[in-house]
DNA sequence: CTATTTACCTATTGACATAGTAGGCAAATG
DNA sequence: CATTTGCCTACTATGTCAATAGGTAAATAG
């Protein structure tokens, strides 16, 4: 299940892509927004910026701005920066160590299918797309 | 994502599915053979046949077996036997409450068409599906 | 130079889920 | 009646989620 700190981040994303996109907006302000506690977005924006999904700058005037254009984002980019992975099961994230049931295993090929489903979901979808949408 | 509890409850059912369909397979068996804990099994065993996908008899020559054929399952019922819930985000499980944002929420369509897309995926597969893999 | 605004940092919390373990009771059969 | 099996309650360690609290660093406007 794709946790409240994932959808928030597409929201703060969403927003952003809203705004002028040469200024620099204010956590406060989309925090104000999208109605969610700004001390907790924090820490997911903080992600994306390390991610690079995000450029902050501090100080007044400063704020946090998108780094390349909405149509460049993928949404499954975005939720692997805050969920930290979009695998659909443990032994297919990117980090797993070698299953050595595998070569044996009855369920992996469709838990491969799967996986490859919700990436070629997410992968497909761009903040642009959810840009167009209401609100 | 799916957890080890959904995972082995497919286990269990592939199982079961491979034995004779008609004599009662003790819990010992299943656990020896798939080197699961049986402690655990039986946590995760007792919530299939509290959902009828499982009969258990208790006593000598008791045990565990399908209450249908393998291709009367869907994988999905399984999973969501035992992982309470298939849906892709909170707002959309069964008993969520409703959520005042949904008319104006940007993401609730591609949420929506995700849920779809994972429940088609999982209700279209069977266990008789996952027999036929290797193993 | 100073006050203000903003991001950024560490730490803590309560609630809950995950992945088990422990030990015993109940039922059924040989 | 002993053995085998399911079934029941309880407990635990670890981790994640969804925040909250309080401070430091950077940048700008005046």
């Amino acid at each position: 299940m794709i946790s409240t700190k994932g959808r928030y981040a597409l929201r703060v994303m969403i927003d952003l892509a809203k705004q002028d996109a040469d200024g620099y907006v204010p956590l406060k302000d989309i925090a104000d927004r999208q109605q969610i506690s700004k001390k907790y977005l924090e820490i997911i924006v903080k992600e994306l910026v390390s991610a690079k999904l995000l450029v902050g700058v501090s100080g007044k005037g400063g704020g946090y701005k998108l780094s390349k254009k909405p149509e460049e984002y993928s949404v499954g980019e975005i939720l692997e920066a805050t969920e930290g992975t979009l695998a659909v099961v443990a032994c297919l994230s990117e980090n797993a160590e070698k299953c050595p049931r595998a070569a044996s295993c009855a369920t992996l090929p469709m838990w491969s299918e799967y996986n490859k489903l919700v990436h070629d979901f997410f992968n497909s979808k761009t903040l642009k797309d959810l840009m167009a949408e209401k609100q």
